[in-house]
Parts: C-alpha cells; sequence; structure tokens
DNA sequence: GCTATATGACTCATGTAACGGTCATTTTGT
DNA sequence: ACAAAATGACCGTTACATGAGTCATATAGC
C-alpha cells in the first residue's frame, strides 16, 4: 500500500498555505481564472487547485513561478536583489569549512 | 522523447538559488552533514543536494521543511505569525468576487 | 604523511505529481 | 430569472522526482 510516508512540521504546512493564499488573492485581484493562470503558466487547472490549496508536494518552481506572476514577493525588500545576494552568499560559505565534519560524539537529541 | 517542457523566468530561478544557498549556509553553520540533515528531514541524501542547489522541480514541502530545520526564517518579521496571518487573508479573500469572471474582450499580450 | 569522512556526480527502479479530463455546484452578468 | 462562466472535487494515465545506491575526489583530523 504504501502509506503516506512524508511527515511535515505545521509551521512549514501553514506556511505554504499561506503562500497559497496570497496567490489565490493576488489571482483574483488581477482578475484572472485558474484557467487562464494555468495557461500562463503553462500548467493545468487542477495544479493551480493544488497550488492555492498550499499542496506541499507541488514543484518549488511552479509555486514561485506562479506568486512571482501574481505579484506576491518571494523574498523582503531587504533580499531584493536576488543575484546579488546570491553572490554574496558564495563568499560567506567560502569562510566556513566546505566540509563538515561531524563531531563523532554522542548526540543526545533523541526527541 | 519528451523534451523539457516547462520553463521558469531568471526571477524564479535565482530565487530558488538563493534559497538553496541559505539552508546550504544553514546547514554548515550547525555542523551538520548533509547525510545527517537527509536523515532528520526523512530524505535521501541526493535530493539534499538538490535543495541546496536549488532544483526547480524539487517538492515545496521539502524545500520549506529543510529551511526551517535549519533555520531560515520563511517569511519576513512582519509576517511572522503564520497562522494569524493566514486567518487574515481568510477575510481578505472574502472581500473579492469569489468567482473572476474574465472580461471576455481580447487580449493584446502574446508576447 | 595517512585515514576517515564529506561531498560531487552519477545511475537505475519505482512511487507519484502533473496532466487532462469529467461532472456538479456556485457565482457572475445581463 | 436565466445563461455563461468559474470553481470544487473528482479520476486514470504517464512522465519524472525521489530513494537508494556507487564511485571518485576533496577535506578534516590525527
Amino acid at each position: 500500500m504504501a502509506v503516506q510516508q512524508r511527515t511535515y512540521t505545521r509551521y512549514t504546512l501553514d506556511s505554504i498555505s499561506v503562500l497559497g493564499k496570497l496567490i489565490r488573492e493576488g489571482r483574483k485581484t488581477r482578475r484572472m481564472t485558474e484557467t487562464e493562470l494555468a495557461e500562463r503558466l503553462g500548467i493545468a487547472r487542477s495544479t493551480v487547485q493544488r497550488v492555492e490549496k498550499g499542496d506541499p508536494k507541488v514543484e518549488i518552481g511552479i509555486m514561485f513561478e506562479a506568486a512571482a506572476l501574481v505579484g506576491v514577493p518571494l523574498f523582503d525588500a531587504n533580499q531584493r536583489e536576488v543575484q546579488a545576494h546570491s553572490a554574496r552568499l558564495d563568499d560567506r560559505l567560502a569562510v566556513l569549512p566546505k566540509h563538515v565534519r561531524k563531531v563523532t560524539a554522542k548526540i543526545i537529541d533523541d526527541f
């Protein structure tokens, strides 16, 4: 049967739900229909429905593309220049050790 | 053959890329290995790699779950109380027309 | 230096997300 | 009140993301 395996935290589900609702709101504000949005995105209407419902299993690419199309900002103003930020991140990563090498001491966190 | 059909805008790809890099940075800051993060999330290491690379085809649920686990905030401070926000959105949506009814005039936007 | 480990880059099988469709219901515009 | 359109809720098929593995290379710690 392969019962549903993966689980999600409440915070994750709520976050995706909010994003979905923002997309729905954005679409309606622009007076678009589900079908129209689907066509613009090149996806099926049924997928648009799952996006707006906040289904955690939709591709992040589709979700973000939909958000951008209806005017939902993905990052806040501080991070707005995405590409520049991307470059800065590469620098920051260079400072940290490239490999992590976990401390092989016993871990007490089976909560 | 079914050549790659779906396309993504640069903005979308960059946004996901940034999120992936933030997750990577967060993981390293917490001195976790890819394998460790994968186990915590209940996913394969290969998927963690795709997450950190910013592959637009990963599930948004996985991506957000990973972000939350390594301490990357998904929404900015203003929107932090996600559930409350969710409720407010329902109100706002109620104001807008529930169905959109597109204006059947000709649309000039095949760009 | 050497050894253990982490990472990068693959491959393959399989579960499943996305598609495309249908039908009932609700809402819109006249 | 009526017709047209939008939405909600389904379902079967199929392309493909995920899981699970392998191997080479890079890094960490001694």
